[in-house]
DNA sequence: TTGTCGGCCGATCGCCGACAA
DNA sequence: TTGTCGGCGATCGGCCGACAA
């Protein structure tokens, strides 16, 4: 999965290490994401934070729900804490570098019902008839855009209700578009935290805006 | 899940040995039926056939597709086939006791079709205006049950292209409908065999016919 | 700038009897 | 006895501009 997309996906909370990095892992902590009830009792003494080196990164994505997750094997090394560099912070892929282009809209109520229409936030990139897109699995989705209505914008009609459907999309989820260095355009979408209403406005990077 | 809806589920070929019974298991034919490649090479020489005694026994109903299937636990008490004595055939549910009611029914194009109309073979139990029938899980369904059509036949019709999507039923699966001995009707499926078209024709143990 | 509404039109669904196998 | 067909009316989905926040 492009690291590109992946980020664009996670949002700008989600900071990655990079490989080779030295990170601290919560074991305690990790168990309790888990939602899992995991029984230290009986195990050796499990300290509470252990040094590690970051051996591999994997950005994935769940095949059922599209949701963004990542594979991080670490090794550890020891916890003499002492010298402890945090050169572990990574990028979070949009910010740090200003390349990928990218918007992020939390879908409303017209978006996600039955009336198959997406309305796109203001931009004026290519005019195209049709927006074609990759989703994180590589499928490629072709949306009708159109641009009409009083006063005119850009609207997303013609397959748009499939994709709501089919990635099981409510309002308050988002959905992301990210024009890749190489050209291609992706969406990918990052669903609203349960018992959050709707997600924050989290906004544009890229797309610059002019008149059309 | 009853016992006698998951027999009449898995059809008369099916016969589970009750438990303590003494049975023969195939530690090769169980690997191949589960169509992963079980490689038995590292391990201890395993014996072709392994007599055991059956320790429990549990009915039990895929969540996804209401398939049924067992689960059988084994014990192995040893391998000494003399005086193995055959008491384990049991019995599949309908056929040795002739109490329960049911019948069986391959879906035609019609059924399955989106015409949304069930028709019913010929029987002619309680002219309910309204059948409301539990499947495996214990979830009710409520379908109209009406009389019309030249000639007259019995015939489901609202709810029905419920049940068939939700189960993802197609032309050829088979739909069994149960009276148990509480007087609660049910509702079982059973999917056709992959590559045998239409299932053959298994046909009603009960359901008295009557002119009507 | 954009979220929602009502309206329109065509496609589909659910239900029906006719008919024939 | 029952599988399939054509037809019908109601509903739904997809697309539209109007309007206002």
């Amino acid at each position: 999965l492009d690291s590109e997309l992946w980020h664009a996906c996670a949002g700008g909370m989600v900071q990655i290490p990079p490989v080779n990095s030295k990170v601290v892992y919560f074991p305690q902590g990790h168990a309790e994401h888990t939602l899992i009830n995991v029984d230290f009792g009986p195990l050796p003494r499990i300290p509470p934070l252990i040094l590690c080196r970051v051996a591999a990164l994997k950005y994935l994505a769940d095949p059922e729900t599209d949701e963004v997750y990542a594979k991080i094997r670490l090794i550890p090394i020891g916890n003499n804490m002492d010298n402890f560099d945090d050169e572990g912070l990574g990028s979070n892929g949009s910010e740090s570098n200003g390349k990928p282009i990218s918007f992020v809209k939390a879908l409303t109520q017209s978006d996600a019902n039955n009336g198959g229409v997406f309305s796109v936030p203001k931009y004026s990139d290519p005019p195209v008839q049709t927006v074609i897109a990759k989703d994180v699995h590589g499928e490629s989705w072709k949306f009708r855009h159109i641009y009409r209505g009083t006063p005119r914008r850009h609207l997303l009609t013609t397959a748009w209700s499939n994709f709501v459907n089919q990635k099981k999309l409510i309002a308050g989820d988002s959905v992301v578009f990210l024009r890749a260095e190489n050209g291609n355009l992706c969406v990918g979408i990052r669903r609203a935290k349960k018992g959050c209403g709707i997600a924050g406005r989290e906004s544009l990077s890229g797309w610059k805006s002019s008149s059309g």
